[in-house]
DNA sequence: TGGATAGCAT
DNA sequence: ATGCTATCCA
């Protein structure tokens, strides 16, 4: 039995209507359980992955008894989020043998109720458990300008390479009518992306903030990094480190799997993560938002434009965007809003030579 | 011989551009007489009818002498009137023997002055008598709240089902994606829709207000039911009565008649007819706009989305809109704006089944 | 942010 | 030919 509350139905829409997921994959499965609604879906040619969380603790209210997949056309649930106005309570029912979900959509003073019946459907979907990794560069910053970039150098080529070292984080793409790049410079001494907006750092849901070893992941805690956490001004050698799991190995859906079924790995759970990148307090909230670099090593990858234009389109949902990167590893993009966050990976180009070489 | 002028183009353009006349049909004939000028158009599958009015007494000057019907082709009309600014005054001239009608189009400081002839056409259209009639239910409420809900429901299924008691209004459309409904509550306590924007309630143009049981309904008087006038919450007892004309029996688009040819019946003049609901002049001008019910019976009925859609595009004209119901007779869609009305019919779904049958 | 249009898919 | 999606414009 699911029963779950959100004050403004905004979120909800932004996160199907504007983004991407629904271009990656057509039907998946939300996992509801106790920590929140989770999703987790993998396009068409196992490039790309993506992974939202709502927590449970964000909601208005939550209720939820326990795990209820719930096979959803991502379409047909654009279609019925279409129908909430932005400041619309939302509310989601599910009940244990549901073959539907029920969105209730209420206007603020409750005199319109809009009430829709979504029929779910049985999806035989592997949930994938992603390990906490650890990038050797996390990059925050504006993800509108992350969006600009995108679309800017989406007119010259189709792919992009990221390179970032301790000056900046580098992105450029070759093409017919020629190439182009954009340096964003590390915005040194002033601490990179505001916490404002990267919401309430740590809610813990059920686990207490220093329980982060457990051996099944499945806690998808939002307790980040703590050394990193505050005015600290960023450090490019090794000692930020993140809270790492026990599973140092890298993603499931990395490259070499490419053309297999996807690794079946439910011992992680829901195995959603978070590489907060760092956040300080410090100023330029509104226009500037900086570029925080965060580096172990430096890197250079390069990433299908295409997915990534499409990542950015959850730009509405954060100011920031996080990057995280480690050579020949997919790519972390990550935006964190104030009910739980969107994670995209996409494998990196070169990985399609091992893809091919696996065929 | 015809020269109306109007001090705005804005209405004329909304009316014929945004509106759904022109899908409806594509040539028709605008009657001008000394009322003003009306039009009237049946889809072609008999299952809609629009029916417009621009009373003479709301041009800036009017002068008709006869009755003169101007047989246009809707998409030149609309054509022509995209020449004219939003703000241009506008003056419609045909002379008696007329093969074309011209639009002038005026600068408002008459530094520019458009002149446009537009052929005319012969049309032999039936014009039928829309006896009015009193409605079982008559919602008012905003205009853009209507359309919303018509498109929210289009994404679901093609038809909705429309059920008034004395709870509310609920919009209903099932679909393969599933079903959803929306409620809203009448506005207890506060009056509804307010009286702007719901222009002049009443400037009679010729006729004097108590004339109202006029044999030839062709005044298209906006004198209503003086009861509810103000400020007295809706009731929905029976004491609703509106100003009847003296033929009770039901439109001549009804149902049973599809499939054959129209009924023609010029006995009632241009019968146009407003039952207009009430307003009161309480609070809410702003944003909600309340909801207005006023129930002889609860009624229940379908309608295909696809025409209330295309009804919905004239509600940039006004701030409200008004659906008229009784079961199993034509549905009523009125918007009112300052220089007239519009009034779209549209046959209950269930009609379909005696259109088979007659078939 | 929402509406309109044009292109693509069914 | 129609409906839907994606992009562009107001």
């Amino acid at each position: 039995m699911l029963e779950a509350r959100l004050a403004s139905a905004a979120v909800l829409k932004k996160l199907l209507d504007g983004t991407a997921i629904k271009e990656l994959v057509t039907d998946c499965n939300l996992e509801a359980n106790e920590e929140g609604i989770g999703l987790q879906a993998m396009d068409n040619s196992h490039v790309a992955l993506v992974t939202v969380q709502l927590e449970a603790g964000e909601f208005d209210s939550y209720r939820c008894d326990r795990n209820m997949p719930l096979g959803v056309n991502l379409g047909s649930l654009t279609k019925i989020l279409r129908c909430a106005k932005d400041n619309d309570v939302v509310t989601l029912k599910a009940s244990d043998d549901a073959d539907s979900l029920t969105l209730l959509f209420e206007s603020p003073n409750s005199d319109r109720v809009g009430e829709y019946d979504m029929k779910l459907m049985d999806i035989d979907q592997e949930h994938l458990g992603i390990p906490d990794t650890q990038y050797d560069a996390t990059i925050t910053f504006s993800s509108t300008e992350f969006a600009r970039i995108c679309r800017d150098l989406s007119a010259l080529g189709e792919s992009v390479k990221i390179e970032v070292d301790k000056q900046g984080i580098r992105f450029s793409s070759d093409g017919e009518i020629g190439n182009g790049s954009v340096l964003l410079k590390h915005s040194a001494g002033r601490g990179g992306a505001p916490a404002e907006n990267k919401p309430k750092v740590k809610k813990e849901t059920k686990r207490d903030p220093d329980d982060e070893d457990g051996s099944d992941a499945d806690e998808e805690d939002v307790k980040p990094d703590v050394d990193e956490d505050d005015v600290k001004p960023e450090v490019d050698e090794d000692e930020e480190e993140y809270e790492l799991q026990d599973e140092p190995e890298i993603v499931e859906d990395k490259p070499k799997k490419r053309g297999r079924a996807p690794a079946k790995k439910e011992t992680n759970g829901k195995a959603t993560k978070k590489v907060t990148a760092c956040k300080t307090k410090d100023g330029d909230e509104d226009g500037e938002v900086g570029v925080s670099i965060i580096l172990q090593q430096s890197v250079s990858l390069t990433f299908s434009l295409k997915y990534l234009l499409n990542f950015a389109k959850s730009a509405p949902l954060s100011k920031y965007v996080t990057l995280n990167m480690s050579n020949e590893v997919p790519l972390l993009v990550a935006f964190e809003f104030s009910q739980g966050h969107i994670n995209y990976y996409l494998a990196p180009k070169v990985s399609l030579a091992y893809a091919i070489r696996d065929l």
